[in-house]
Parts: C-alpha cells; sequence; structure tokens
DNA sequence: AAATATCATATACAGTGCGTATGTCAAATT
DNA sequence: AATTTGACATACGCACTGTATATGATATTT
C-alpha cells in the first residue's frame, strides 16, 4: 500500500479512537496508551502525527465543529427567509450541542484545553456562519445595526448555555422547548421591527 | 491557638493559593506540591480538608461565584428599575469575566472539571440573582411570559461567551461596548413592548 | 493534672501517564 | 539493487496524583 494513504488511514483511526475516547472519559482522563492501543497502533504514531495530545484533540475539534457547520448550513439552506433561517439555524444548534460527544468534546473540554474557540484554527465554522447570516439581516434593514459578530458570539453563546441547561435537567425533552422558545424572543431583540 | 482556628486559617491559606496557581497556570498544569508548599503546608492538608484536586477547584470557585454575585447584586441595587437593573447587571457580567482570574477559572476550566455550572454547590449564584429579577420582570407585564430559567440561562449565557470573546481579542476596550451594545439590544427580545 | 484519645498535618510509597530519545523496518528514491 | 527516507514502535525518565502510615499538638477524660 502506498504511503500516504497508509498515513492517512491512521490519522482518521487515531481520530476516531480519540474521538470516542475523549467523549467517554472526557480529554483529561482519556489515556494515550488505551485509545491508541484500540486503533491498534502506540504512541509513537499520535505523537509523529499530531505533535502531542493537545493537538490530537484539536483535529478532533475540528472535525465535530465541520461536521455540526455542515448540518446548520443544510438547516439555514431550507429555509429561504434569512431571518427564519437564523431561528432554525439557533435550535439546530442547540439540538446539536445535546450531543454528549458535542458537549463534551466542544463545550467543555474544547475551551478550557485549547482557549477561546474563535481562535481555533478551524475557526469555529458555526460561528462564521452565523455571522454571514446576521451581517445579511443587517444590510436588508431587517436586524438592528449591531456589530455583526458581536451579535453572532451572543446568539451562539446563549444556544450553547441553553444546550448545557438542557443536557444537564433531568427531563431534556420537557426543557427543549423553553429553550428554543426563550432563543427565539430574545433573537427578536435584533429586529428593526419587532413582530 | 485553638484547633478549629487553626483549620480554618489553613483552609483559607490553601484556598488563595490554589486560587492562584489555578490563574496562572490553569487547573490542569498546576501542580499540587507546589502551591501547598507557597502556603507553607504539604498535600497532607490538601486532601484532609478538600478531599482531592477536584474538591479544592470547587471550593475556589464557590469563592469566586460568591465575589460575583456580592458584586452584581450591589450593581442591581442601585438602579431602582428592574429592566435596568438587568440592563446593567449583563453589562458588570460582561466586565467582571475580563478578570483573568474570573475567565480561566469559572468560566474554562470549572465547566470542563466540575461539569454544568447550574449543577454547582453553589448553584451559580449570579444565575439566581437573574432568574428573580427576570421573574419579577414577568410578574410585572414588562416581559413576555418567557420561561424564567430559560431567559435568565440565555441571558448569562450570552454575557459569558461576550466576555470570552473580549478577553480573546487583540484590543478588548475597543470591542467591550460592541458586546455590551450588542447585549442590550438582545435583551430587549424579552420586551413585551419593544422601546 | 496526668494519661489517653483524637485528629490535623506531614511523610513515604505506589501507580499511572505524558513526552522524548532511540531503534526498526517497509516504502520510496536513485 | 543499494541507499535513503520516514512512519511508527519501543524504552526510558520525569512528574504528578492519591493513599497508607507516621507524628505531634490539642482536646478529652479520669
Amino acid at each position: 500500500m502506498k504511503r500516504l494513504q497508509m498515513m492517512e488511514q491512521n490519522r482518521a483511526k487515531l481520530i476516531a479512537a480519540a474521538r470516542k475516547a475523549f467523549a467517554d472519559k472526557g480529554y483529561a482522563a482519556a489515556s494515550m496508551d488505551e485509545f491508541t492501543a484500540a486503533a491498534g497502533l502506540t504512541r509513537g504514531a499520535l505523537y509523529h502525527n499530531f505533535g502531542d495530545k493537545r493537538g490530537l484533540l484539536a483535529a478532533v475539534v475540528d472535525q465535530i465543529d465541520s461536521e455540526m457547520a455542515a448540518r446548520a448550513q443544510a438547516i439555514g439552506a431550507k429555509a429561504n427567509d434569512d431571518w427564519l433561517g437564523l431561528l432554525a439555524e439557533g435550535a439546530a444548534y442547540i439540538e446539536m450541542a445535546l450531543d454528549p460527544e458535542v458537549q463534551r468534546i466542544v463545550l467543555l473540554d474544547g475551551p478550557a484545553v485549547l482557549g477561546d474557540p474563535s481562535q481555533w484554527p478551524s475557526q469555529s465554522s458555526c460561528l462564521q456562519a452565523t455571522t454571514r447570516t446576521v451581517d445579511r439581516l443587517i444590510s436588508d434593514g431587517v436586524f438592528k445595526p449591531v456589530d455583526p459578530e458581536a451579535a453572532a458570539r451572543l446568539l451562539n453563546g446563549a444556544a450553547l448555555n441553553a444546550a448545557l441547561w438542557i443536557a444537564a435537567s433531568s427531563n431534556p425533552q420537557e426543557v427543549l422547548p423553553k429553550a428554543i422558545g426563550a432563543f427565539q424572543s430574545l433573537a427578536t431583540g435584533f429586529l428593526k421591527n419587532p413582530i
């Protein structure tokens, strides 16, 4: 087998194994010997490919973030209205953040180990998508002239916290609609002409 | 000296030393041997008083959270209008979260190590205060009938993320007003009769 | 007040995990 | 075919957490 193929395959195996371990045990408690063995490799491969444990987390976060952005984009594209698209994206983001994997890796360990999400290499695709939508809404005169990045960060932050709240609650299914309702009320604060 | 006094004093010394170490190096990188020595003690005292490293972080977080709540309450009390009080509290929260100590310990490591803030023993005093204010605003017919806890969580989450954004930015002083402006726009989304 | 018990802290130890330095073997190059 | 490259494995050292045991000062009891 070609060398580059082999390497790419091993990288993928390591990311997959680490993703599972990080999700199950958390970043700190995940043993590198353990999940490299699960991938049929050793730590040697890991250090060669990712530099250190942190680098591996960055790769895992990047992968999950890409998946989330793709999903959010698909949902936003369905709505042909930017405003409704934004609301739908927000709801989708809340629901995605209910996934234990997303929560543990992207929302809890990610910021603690890698720092602020907007500074990540992946640059938080989700945030970028929201910023673009807000930008359009301001240009079209639908939104008040707030700072687009600020608005996007606040909306994402609100959604993210709502998700953490839901996930920690004893009956998520009951809390979810409350959170989405509150999120959509909140978002109307940016509208020039509230409904 | 009396035994209880001594113990209380040592607890305080350990919390103070840990608080500094956690803020400077982060939870994971802070060595227990190092900061217990800085407090003139050893890990023996630590394990006796707090069980483990995590327990110590919980104590530190609790202390900082209390200080934040006291400050927020003082600011909220100044305004004799609940709505303006909420806006002022939000702004204050954003500014407090600019403190590197608050950020590193409460916003980054806290959630990663201890889990969702609303489940902490201290129960996030800040969140409770906001929830009560929102509750009053709904009773008074100023706010739409949203779920009070949901509203409080979203507002706090938005403020928190705004703070992380500001702190990571290269010129915080320029970004701060943008964030506060966006926050206040956002909050009007909860108003029954927007301004 | 003296003897004993208690308990807060110190000390010593074991286990584990990360990162690095070195080795090895297959694939690529010439 | 010989040589070089480099992806990965192996072996080692260091640091750190948590526990088990020791100690000595304070509290209790008689």
